[in-house]
DNA sequence: GCGTGACTTCATATACTCTTGAAGAAGTCC
DNA sequence: GGACTTCTTCAAGAGTATATGAAGTCACGC
């Protein structure tokens, strides 16, 4: 079996490394670093539980549990435990396969940020760099909008002008602090924002600004 | 079933929010940004798939799929397609739970280190530099937030007037101790503590100030 | 070159926060 | 209870942060 998927994981286009025990499989996990795991419950010498509790000390990988053992509390034990995922054998390799793959996503996850955001009345698009409010688009220049979607891809939380300058410019920005107050005042000119009230950048006294949490 | 798993996930801890439809479910992901969806793949209106598809554009939610279809290509189809987890009925309610619970595990990410703190009837929000009692939200001062953060990350332990001056503002502050006084109040004030009985910022009588334990 | 647009800086007005000291209340110790 | 220390309260002035308009710098295409 375990050559089995081996031979298919690599034909989906995984690289696989294999181990037959438990301390093999921790072995190879420190010193190969996989982004994957999948691991049987039943192992000579050490148990896949056993594996999994140890690799979560030291490692963030994705792990998918695999095993004959098909009652509800072995399945919560293994969640519970640390692994993201458990299939109960017999399963199919395409939807192993599947899995891996929506375990990877999320792991890469926190980087590819989606496509475009909707907030409110906007719609802010990362491919075409560029923001429509109410369906009628809103011409900004390319430091405006990298700081419009920079705070708009997480509303409420408060960004400090240094961070932002960073995120829309270059991440060793160096200049004077108070450029930012410029860029936000014309932001919100062309949103359309009231600065007394703001709808959409608000100001967060003494920390810098924030994307409103619409409610 | 969906009363009951309301009921059960509310049980867990969860905080629920449920539709009936696809087009109810993306109206209500929408304004309320869940951290997690569990979604049916026989939806009226939409179906689940398109509900997931649409999802994906703008969220990056933990999304478990949820279905009477056990084929194998139904289920590459929904984990292609951006869930994250499929579950077929029948299915326990508990290994639900413990499913949601790894996602949502692994969606907080590497940084295991929480944006903010709960005492009591407080939430204090680092990343959003806001303080809420109750789900109302307090406004403070950046010093004030400063003090309270510092208090509250470590309960019963006690600070002098001149660490968390050095905490809240500069560490080379040289001011008039007294000073801190005052901040005190005003935070009582605005958390409604009461002097005389403080529940959250205790002074501890020659030393300085403590937030309260609460167990 | 010159004009244009994008970004930065500066000066000023305005808004908000922090500090201060003194008086009185509360706590501690003998 | 008395003497002493420490804490709380308060309001106004000093201090700091933000908004805004205008002007300066720079790169780019014509």
């Amino acid at each position: 079996m375990l050559e089995e998927m081996h031979a298919f994981l690599q034909r989906e286009g995984f690289r696989v490394l294999t181990a037959v025990t438990g301390k093999e499989a921790l072995a190879i996990a420190r010193s190969e670093r996989p982004d994957l795991v999948v691991l049987d419950w039943m192992l000579p010498e050490k148990s896949g539980i056993d594996v999994c509790r140890e690799l979560r000390q030291t490692s963030n990988c994705g792990i998918i549990m695999v095993t004959a053992r098909s009652d509800e509390s072995d399945k919560i034990v293994g969640l519970e435990i640390g692994a993201d995922d458990y299939l109960t054998k017999p399963f199919s390799l395409r939807e192993l396969a599947s899995r891996l793959r929506a375990l990877l996503r999320r792991l890469r996850g926190p980087e590819d940020r989606p496509t475009f955001l909707e907030r409110d009345n906007l719609i802010i698009s990362e491919a075409k760099c560029q923001v429509c409010k109410d369906g009628r688009e809103i011409q900004l220049t390319p430091t405006e909008f990298k700081i419009l979607y920079t705070l708009a891809a997480r509303p409420g939380m408060v960004f400090s002008r240094l961070q932002l300058l960073k995120a829309a410019l270059a991440d060793e920005y160096m200049g004077y602090e108070r450029t930012m107050d410029s860029h936000i005042r014309n932001l919100r000119r062309k949103l359309g924002d009231d600065p007394a009230n703001p709808r959409y950048i608000q100001t967060v006294y003494g920390f810098g600004y924030r994307f409103g949490e619409q409610s």
